[in-house]
DNA sequence: CTATTTTTTGTAATCGATTACATACTCGGC
DNA sequence: GCCGAGTATGTAATCGATTACAAAAAATAG
């Protein structure tokens, strides 16, 4: 009795519908139908069918699926930065709203992809996506003209960020509520002088957070003092400058509301190393609520942004619109946010409470 | 004069080669060798041909390609954690390694999107791609097997991480010469008593860095105690408790050789809670030098992967093997690393000098 | 000027699915 | 027993590229 070793180097040629339809005994229109919609063939066949498939081990190729059906089958998500830990629960939650389909999902870097005017509208026209999300606000103008001159417009999702003066569905948290939530909370602990760590110019989410930080301020009647706005990026770094500038003053706010956790973070070290503690000297509340945030020392209170439903919902929204492409732009409510209170604020101490 | 305003809602069906033949007076071959491999093609009619292409707007339709030439022209990137801010620099490199080509690059978080046994191969089976990065060691050889089974064994590349006992290229740094780095830095200032904090039980890295730290500490002849060894798993929670650790023992280490950045980052906020001051009371060496880690505060001294490098390099493997597939597995060198003094280390303070 | 090689171009088959349309079959109802 | 409606299946065109092979044109040799 002979052993027989075989190589199997070579990809098999996998069976092809055709193969299956041999098997069977039936014509590959059948076989195309037991894949596509099996209610319209009969129980028997559709068992003949079925066991043919196993027996030969086929797999439907996508690449002539996709030529007939005129569907690329994909979607692809614009990503400003993959490195920020914020995404990944987002990113999460959006192969999660598409695993039931069967769209894969691409995923790219803007910061380190820069994608030129006409990238996009290329991969739409190259019939590699059928549709796009992008949690990228600053994409231009013109790559976005051009995918709407090309009719794939309405395949377009922007999420958590979104251009401004651009009629696209926008998924995103509400981030003006948010902000109301952090000083209210910071208000009902006592505090009266309240600063805040904007994100870069021109950024939409800097703009929401700030305005709601600002109406609350107005509304509870907060004192306002234009240094206790101070210009950041969403970055550690910046809110390890913002501590510097916060430590020079002589009118120190008992307050700061960082419009990120890594600011947050970057903040915290510097107030700590410059001798104040947190959160007896000073409470610190960010924005997003990363994994990190929990487990930082101090654990840091913050604004929830509910990543995984932020994606779910691009997804869903992105499947519909894909599905049924007549639909117009539904209002979209923006995701509640939600205060999770830590470690990093405390009542506002005696002494330097104001008069 | 009429203004005509067009809705354009609909995709426009674009051009096909046969509408760029036809514009160009040429046969649908000789446009598709214009595309692919021009040096065929004459000089004037290419011209004429490529002047067709600008007319039309002709892109090329990806999925009659791909059916055409049995490929998919896509790869993917399975990834443990998106979130975890050590993959970006990586996924840029590996999307930067691919730019070239037509590549297009899927990436896929196998933490949120668990890889069924099955799943890998069916990648491969549906021509959805032609090749793999793995930067996931946890891999099950059951879908390794498949993939093998199926004859595509031979387009997955492993990158960082690996499973032990298979034979698939890697491409990783020099983990070992990291850990003797590291060590070696903290004698240099003087350490003797020097702490490790492991990555995960089982993790290929983790073992190579406990290996590295104890060859070397062998080498300098330096003390080892068990309890010197505290086991974490990557996470800023492990550096934490591991302060927690280090704060109750009799018999302190002076430095603290981590297995991460992260858990850096958690160990250094937990001795300063606790107490300790770093660098002066206790010196904390990372390892990866992640993008936060020159800005932390203290700043890191740290182990720098070259990540960038190590996804480009990964890329240009698989790619290599994508274009030539009948290449074995060459010995791929690890890329090095770089050992990046910043402020988390000193010498050693007098009074806890070993005898 | 013819024979031969080389270069350029065209014809038509092919990749592997989906689906419009045609056909065949089943089942009641009258 | 015939007709119509409904169900199940098959035939063949189609999606849009690539490429083997053939044919034509141009270049070279003798």
């Amino acid at each position: 009795m002979a052993i027989v070793r075989h190589a199997m180097r070579q990809p098999k040629k996998s069976a092809t519908i055709q193969d299956v339809a041999r098997a069977a005994g039936v014509s590959t229109a059948t076989v195309s139908r037991v894949l596509s919609s099996p209610d319209l063939v009969s129980e028997a066949t559709r068992k003949t069918v079925q066991k043919a498939i196993q027996g030969t081990g086929y797999r439907v190729n996508q690449a002539a699926r996709n030529l007939r059906m005129k569907r690329a089958a994909a979607v692809l998500v614009l990503v400003p930065n993959l490195g920020k830990p914020f995404y990944s629960g987002i990113l999460a939650g959006i192969s999660e709203g598409f695993a039931g389909s069967d769209y894969a999902v691409l995923i790219t870097d803007t910061e380190s992809n820069p994608l030129q005017d006409s990238t996009l509208s290329e991969y739409f026209l190259n019939g590699r996506i059928d549709g796009a999300i992008s949690l990228d606000g600053g994409l231009s103008s013109a790559a976005l003209a051009q995918c709407v001159g090309h009719g794939v417009g309405d395949r377009i999702v922007f999420l958590c960020e979104w251009v401004e003066g651009e009629d696209f569905p926008v998924i995103s948290s509400d981030n003006t509520e948010g902000a109301r939530l952090a000083i209210r909370h910071l208000h009902a602990l006592g505090h009266r002088r309240i600063a805040h760590v904007t994100g870069p110019d021109g950024n939409v989410l800097t703009t929401a957070r700030r305005e709601g930080m600002v109406a609350e301020r107005t509304r509870l009647k907060l004192p306002a003092r234009p240094e206790w706005v101070i210009r950041g990026d969403f970055s550690l770094e910046s809110g390890h400058e913002a501590a510097a500038r916060i430590l020079a003053m002589q009118d120190r706010p008992t307050a700061v509301f960082c419009s990120a956790d890594m600011v947050a973070f970057g903040l915290i070290a510097g107030l700590i190393a410059g001798g104040l503690r947190v959160p007896e000297d000073i409470s610190v509340v960010g924005f997003d609520d990363i994994e990190m945030s929990g487990s930082y020392v101090p654990s840091l209170t913050t604004i929830r942004q509910d990543r995984h439903q932020l994606g779910r919902r691009a997804a869903e929204v992105l499947l519909d619109r894909l599905t049924s492409p007549q639909q117009l732009p539904q209002a979209e409510a923006a995701i509640p946010v939600e205060l999770v209170v830590r470690a990093s604020t405390g009542p506002v101490s005696d002494q330097v409470s104001d008069i």
